[in-house]
DNA sequence: TGTTTGATGTTATAACATAACAAAATCAAT
DNA sequence: ATTGATTTTGTTATGTTATAACATCAAACA
């Protein structure tokens, strides 16, 4: 990711006004921001663990990415079970997204199509709950 | 599901002339297209086992499920974890539809429009592997 | 008939996630 | 400050989803 990404989105998030409840949300935080790519909560157990030499349990981390999610700093990647960071002001019912099946960076989309089409269905009567667009391919880098 | 419907089904099946390459590919096949609500592997074990008898292993299943997959007779929705039958002549590297977050009923919607919203992105040239789209609400019937 | 090949059976384990309870920190009311 | 309630954090155990690795069996065929 883009160095001025990376400070618009920590721009943001002073903006927003959220304090992280503990050092842990902090630096998990930090670590799905680094380069934008997606990670699986052991991946973030084990480099937490390299890079903070502290041993984290799955239970702290899973409690955390909760956390995270519901303050809508992240997104659940369901394709590969992973968490990325959202450099987004969006609605974070809906999640629109480009993940490369190699290096599992991600590239959000716009979400307005989708809430249209979604419209457009005669799907907005069903009290949808989340809306999840995920593209799978291979980013331009890896290709 | 209503009945033509499942046996519209069944019929599309028979002109593509798939041929179910066991007992267990087939039963559960039938087991998945019930009702068209989306089931999880375990779920199948158990099923399989008042149903037919027989205790499956988890391996068993998932080796049925991916072959199923591959011929694209049914989708794995990622929401839940569960697989369901698919009813369209859809081209399989796409999946579009609403989940109901209450009975796991599944109700398959165009492709076309995610196609072209996908090549609008630019994210036509990323090789794209699958595209997913699932929309999660409250079907009519549990509302 | 013996050998190869592919399908099916079985065991073990990997990968992902949460329940349940213990300990400690926070905080409000006295 | 002390007590008791509440929330947060720590820990253990377990539940859920999925696959690796190898064994066995059966069909195909030289």
């Amino acid at each position: 990711m883009s160095n001025t990404k990376h400070q618009k989105c920590l721009s943001n998030i002073k903006k927003k006004k959220i304090e992280f409840s503990n050092i842990y949300e902090k630096n998990i935080f930090n670590m799905l921001i680094k380069g934008h790519k997606a990670l699986t909560a052991y991946q973030l157990i084990e480099s937490y663990s390299q890079v903070h030499k502290q041993l984290l349990k799955p239970m702290q981390v899973y409690r955390v990415l909760k956390k995270l999610v519901e303050k809508n700093l992240i997104h659940r990647i369901n394709f590969n079970n992973s968490y990325v960071a959202c450099f987004h002001e969006n609605n974070h019912e809906t999640f629109v997204g480009f993940i490369c099946n190699k290096c599992s960076t991600i590239e959000e989309k716009p979400q307005a199509p989708i809430k249209e089409l979604t419209k457009k269905m005669g799907l907005d009567k069903n009290n949808i709950s989340h809306t999840n667009l995920e593209i799978i391919g291979t980013c331009q880098k890896c290709l």
